[in-house]
DNA sequence: TTGAAAGCGATACCAA
DNA sequence: TTGGTATCGCTTTCAA
């Protein structure tokens, strides 16, 4: 309980400096380790002692300092993430809102903060990320939206720093990882898109410099072939709404032009909607449009995006999980949560006759 | 530059310990005292000295532990942003993307770091902002989303940290404040409204808990008066989608339902226009609507959305600015961003002739 | 069980 | 200008 700082505080006068465990002690008529090993739930009081120094520590307000427990706990009780994205394209991306919220749902319960850092380019990753490390300021970090080659990987590794990563390529990853696979859901999205009639269905990628793009873009050109069908029509799409646009721009204005397609995120699904829409052509009796993350945004169009439910919340919140685990010496074992789902909305389309 | 921990490394074997400033002292040969002041750019020490302790630091790939460091100067360098927010709401809410980006801009010049924390009620968000505070994690904190008699004023009023607004609804506020008005557009675009030929135009709300819920909902009564209009057309809209679509779902089935709705977001403006839609009413034909915010989804939606321009990254920017000049000493003065602006899109519609 | 004392890694004061 | 030393608030070992 928090107790306001009246007059009838004791042992403090009302404008005094905070409580410290060695007033705590001294107000218990105990010593600093006792006190210590009270307040830490660490055998070696009686727990008569232990009561009443918890006591006398509420009575005090005392909420113990991170810096003296940090130095000589050698532990900063902070994990960190560093988000690479312009600002800009931040504001667009409501994964973080989700992807955080699950964090911090694990964080909060063992008292540990987040430290968030939003940086331009892979320059200031690696600079803040060895500030933060070597700085002593988190105890380890997630390492997030991977690149292909990422040289984050070799940063870390040499830094030593525990670390979990999220939705990384290889199944065996160089850290511990939680992963949520989409391929099942692509191949069934190119399924019924395929038993809907399509037999052109082109595929809106992000940068090949992501990981996750080079994933969805395989997985869409396997499912292709299952389905007989050529995986030709690509084009990239930045993962945003004005790449997705370019990108409807040159696909839809072939002579061959797809009746279908699949975009690697929402974002850009929608830029694509939007720009057919604005071509004249009708969606979905001429296009079936498919997103990717389940973004709630895809719900507040017309006609609503079909698209790829992913879990950033759960992802979150196993990550942190995790990375708790291995600051504090476990070896967690990978996390594979649920598969992705394909969900079928408006933009998919109906039955088309041939 | 940081250097890979090889066995050319000087002073310091492979697998050893990070240097600290006791290292880099000693391998200088200078005292520990002169190692700090140099490495700090604080006088006392010789201009030859000094560039020796960097050169030797430089080598031992020395970086400063912000344990040790924050526990002697007192500072965390760190500052707090506690997010008091359901995560699937967050999820929904762009703004955050954008407001963290800008507090990163202003943080990551002077070396300081954001704490985040989401919390899913006050509760919670008094527990955390204490062990911020009084855990002496972070030296400031931002005060952000203000509630009608919001219980964080006094609580950081008694804290007695260092605390910066975001948009508090009096202009004489406890704490120094970044502010950027909205008033002057919500006139804007009742009067365009009005110019329009609309005479019943509604306000779809925040909660009355937020201080700016109450702060649009005056503006928009105002205006109103102010172009002989009766304000009497409320609904709550929660901020949200679905709350938007409840509030249309209210104000659309009455007898005398308005042709024109403000609401005091995007995500209940696209809630409303999606009900709206639903319902058969055609935007803006026969229903204008205006947003309030600015969101990038706001552009995709169709028809888009008319909206007020706001500026979460400025925001975030200055609020970290000013409060970064409070945990020095400083008394920032308020900063008044240029007002939001009424940006005219589709869905506010074109002249209609009675 | 309790208490004294040695760190943790920096800053900063005060003599030399 | 230098260098020794107390100090920040806590954890943890080691005797008593």
């Amino acid at each position: 309980m928090m107790k306001n700082t009246s007059a009838t505080e004791p042992f403090r006068s009302p404008g005094s400096a905070r409580a410290t465990i060695i007033d705590v002690a001294r107000a218990a008529g105990v010593a600093l380790s006792s006190a210590s090993a009270a307040l830490n739930d660490r055998p070696g009081v009686s727990d008569a002692t232990r009561a009443r120094i918890k006591e006398v520590a509420a009575e005090l307000d005392y909420v113990p300092s991170m810096r003296g427990k940090s130095l000589s706990s050698q532990r900063a009780f902070a994990v960190g993430l560093v988000v690479e994205r312009h600002p800009d394209v931040l504001e667009e991306d409501p994964f973080f809102g989700a992807f955080i919220g699950g964090i911090e749902e694990s964080l909060s319960a063992e008292g540990y903060v987040l430290a968030l850092l939003v940086t331009e380019d892979a320059q200031a990753t690696h600079r803040r990320l060895v500030e933060l490390v070597q700085g002593r300021r988190v105890d380890g970090v997630f390492l997030n939206e991977l690149k292909v080659d990422d040289p984050r990987i070799a940063l870390l590794r040499d830094l030593g720093v525990p670390t979990v990563a999220v939705n990384p390529a290889e199944p065996d990853f160089a850290f511990p990882a939680v992963h949520q696979d989409g391929a099942g859901a692509i191949r069934d999205l190119v399924h019924t898109l395929a038993r809907l009639g399509h037999r052109r269905i082109a595929h809106v990628s992000g940068p090949d410099t992501y990981a996750h793009s080079a994933e969805r873009l395989h997985a869409w050109q396997a499912a292709m072939r299952g389905e007989g069908l050529e995986a030709d029509l690509v084009e990239d799409g930045s993962f945003t709404y004005e790449g997705g646009r370019r990108a409807a721009e040159i696909l839809l204005t072939r002579d061959d032009r797809p009746t279908a397609v699949f975009c690697a995120n929402d974002q850009s699904a929608i830029g694509f909607l939007n720009r057919a829409i604005e071509f004249g052509i009708s969606v979905p009796d001429a296009l079936s449009i498919v997103g990717y993350d389940g973004n709630r945004i895809g719900e507040f169009v017309k006609p609503q995006l079909a698209t790829v439910q992913t879990s950033p919340r759960q992802l979150g919140r196993e990550a942190a999980r995790m990375l708790l685990d291995a600051v504090t010496g476990g070896s967690p074992e990978d996390v594979v949560l649920p598969e992705a789902r394909f969900v079928l909305r408006g933009s998919a389309g109906r039955l088309r006759t041939p």
